[in-house]
DNA sequence: AGGTTGACAAAGG
DNA sequence: GCCTTTGCCAACC
């Protein structure tokens, strides 16, 4: 399994995610053995015509870590698959998280 | 071969 | 509860 370059498997992992769920980094770092660091680092190498979703991956907070216009349309993207943001522009990690049974800290 | 960077996370103040 | 500092590890220069 370890035979693709990392950001890859990474990929892979995030393609698992099902519609209207969403992820961490650090939760998709801890599947495929590395950081979350890596994950994101990843994230940015992503092409832009990718078959990833790269959109269901957020902070552990639940909140788009990206900083740029992208946000926009990660946000939009999620709500229009049924994840629903608090005002602070946060999604519910208990609820739409993913994988269910590694819940993620509430902080 | 070495140093810098980065879509994060957890601990400390 | 918010802001700052430290650790992480692969990719890039």
């Amino acid at each position: 399994v370890a035979a693709r370059p990392l950001y890859q498997r990474i990929n892979a992992m995030i393609r698992r995610i099902p519609k209207g769920r969403v992820s961490s980094y650090g939760a998709v770092g801890a599947l495929v053995g590395c950081d979350a660091r890596q994950v994101g680092y990843a994230m940015a190498a992503l092409p832009d015509g990718t078959n990833v979703p790269w959109h269901r991956v957020l902070n552990v907070r639940g909140a788009i870590a990206i900083r740029t216009d992208a946000a926009i349309t990660q946000r939009l993207r999620l709500e229009r698959e049924g994840v629903k943001f608090s005002a602070g522009g946060q999604a519910d990690l208990s609820k739409h998280g993913w994988p269910k049974r590694a819940s993620k800290r509430s902080k």
